[in-house]
DNA sequence: CAACTGCGAAAAATCGATTTACTCGTTTCT
DNA sequence: AGAAACGAGTAAATCGATTTTTCGCAGTTG
């Protein structure tokens, strides 16, 4: 046997257990930390585990437990910064007890949302936090449903019938921005926004319209809604305005929405706050460094992810009763592309 | 056994031998496609699968292998779009290949780095796609040297001698800034980095310093490059401005960078590209809706994306011979934020 | 008719860790 | 003293799939 040297395997359970002279079971419950080890045992494992390196190989040790200790994360997109940082966030407390998070995204696509929750049931995980592609009635919390998975929703989500929900107070938020806005003077406002996303969307436009109408009955609130994508959402929004209107303040109810918006302006030759305001729902880090800075519903990242692992270990570990639906709420920053409007040019005020 | 109903067990490759009356060894042997198998024999288990929903555990698949189908991914961050869009695209091949993908950011520290190796290396892991915090000369690297890992470095890297690498060609698409600015009439230009990132960040400022001196012999190029982080970077910028410093144009030579050099502009009240130009290399979905668009270095993801898999699978695969060390074109998007220096009206003001 | 060839499939070993069941001594209790 | 309890440890079963080995049987061949 020369072709030892050249594939150099790993120190197994046995290759620790047979150089300090016990079993493989002796050296399982040393490092679990039974007590009833010898001493002089265990020292000759712990020794044994430092002269050959050994690890354990968490895929052998989960073999056996029904539940393995993966979570499963989908998201519809890795390249915002706010599912950036929910994968961050969530891989961080994952490791921190012990758990390996393997994430996905679903693009977008209901489709694809199904298919990589198969293949995450397939690896027998834990659980899944999921932040489904249009809401709660989707395809894929049915098939976790189905096969009694155990998982989280967020984000675009509300409430569920037999998942715990985490995600931003949506409606609080955008009350705010309504009563900014109106304070402000404004009373002819369009909101933008996607159709498919129905449960936050309409969430956040229920919230607007509901608080800007109590505190101004004589608002005018335009809407645009796009099915799916975003393309589409630009040319309506285009036609929109090629049809001459012209709110004094735009509301986008997602963060595409605002670079759509933002860059129809541009197109017009449009300033902001000057010649129209604007707030976006999602804020990211280039908002506050353009020209003007756009104002935006911050969502609390760190607290939806640490909820809904809180609620996702809970359940791993048998916690029964019905489902709960949290809302965590929102920072709202009127930064300087809000005005007053018909006001001319305005300082902004310091944050 | 009353309590079968609840916790609903997945059928293993022995029920599906059962219930077709074969062997699990057959039913293995049908799923991997081998022809000494009875069609008869072949069509029943296929049945039984049907009926049974049975689906392989990868994880049992996995045990026996030395080298598991798990690839693991290692980003500096996941919020920013080049590494969302990395992620995605390395999940996407590697799904394709049936290898599941297992991310996790080492929140640019060295450490974490290390550590993440460490438990992916536990796992067993086919092979790594590492994008070190630093350059390929740091201990992560020196770990996977160490164990025997198989892995591909990308993007803060130039070459090694024992790993596969790819990024962008920073060179190349720092001199071609440099023609455009030099061509555009601006002869004293700063340019920002942070230094810990050295493999990149020199060869961005050495491309660009070496073209730009010749071209315009006389042009004057200064400097600021931070140790790590973004906080020291943004105070040593506002130092040097605060000296009275007032170069044409800045090219920034990360992402990061470009967002300082925005909003150290904007705390000055400068405008672009009136009172100065900015050149960032990494672009970025907003950089097109801005006034005005900033002018960006876009690196080619799916190409680093793709060949970094490529390679890596060939080694995978057993392919011998060196290393290589592939460089990716880039694009330049020369964007309204560069204009000739001294064009536009001065409308600097101090705020 | 015994020995040989091949095919198809089953039995058994393997991967690495954990857990159950069981075996010795030794101590404690009645 | 004899029985029960306990301490320390090991062999073996288990998880689910794959791979190697073995086996039985049918058809050939010498």
């Amino acid at each position: 046997m020369a072709h030892r040297q050249d594939q150099q395997r790993r120190a197994s359970i046995h290759d620790v257990a047979s150089r300090a002279g016990v079993s493989a079971a002796t050296v399982s419950k040393v490092m679990a930390g039974v007590a009833t080890v010898k001493p002089e045992n265990a020292q000759r494992v712990f020794d044994a585990i430092e002269q050959l390196g050994y690890r354990v190989d968490p895929l052998a040790s989960d073999m056996r437990r029904a539940k393995r200790r993966i979570i499963g994360a989908i998201m519809p997109e890795f390249e915002s910064e706010f599912f950036g940082q929910m994968v961050t966030q969530l891989e961080s407390l994952a490791e921190q007890r012990g758990y390996t998070l393997v994430a996905a995204s679903s693009r977008e696509s209901e489709a694809r949302e199904t298919e990589i929750l198969a293949r995450m049931h397939d690896w027998r995980v834990a659980g899944v936090v999921l932040a489904p592609v249009r809401n709660e009635h989707g395809p894929a919390a049915a098939f976790m449903k189905a096969n009694g998975m155990t998982g989280v929703l967020i984000d675009r989500v509300l409430s569920d019938d037999a998942f715990d929900t985490v995600s931003a107070d949506s409606a609080a938020a955008s009350a705010e921005v309504a009563r900014e806005l109106i304070g402000k003077g404004h009373r002819h406002i369009l909101a933008v926004g996607l159709g498919e996303q129905a449960a936050t969307v309409r969430t956040r436009l229920d919230g607007f319209r509901t608080t800007a109408l109590n505190l101004a009955p004589d608002v005018r609130i335009d809407v645009v809604l796009a099915e799916s994508h975003v393309e589409p959402l630009r040319a309506q929004l285009r036609d929109y305005f090629a049809e001459g209107e012209r709110p004094t303040a735009v509301y986008s109810l997602f963060l595409k929405g605002t670079l759509v918006a933002l860059s129809e302006f541009r197109r017009r030759g449009w300033h902001c706050p000057n010649d129209i305001s604007l707030v976006g729902f999602d804020d990211a880090e280039w908002m506050q460094v353009t020209w003007p800075a756009i104002a935006a519903v911050v969502q609390p990242v760190r607290q939806i992810a640490g909820h809904a692992m809180e609620a996702l270990f809970a359940r791993i570990e048998g916690e029964e009763g019905p489902p709960t639906a949290r809302l965590e709420p929102c920072r709202v920053f009127m930064r300087e592309s809000v005005g007053s409007p018909g006001n001319g040019p305005h300082s902004a005020k310091p944050q």
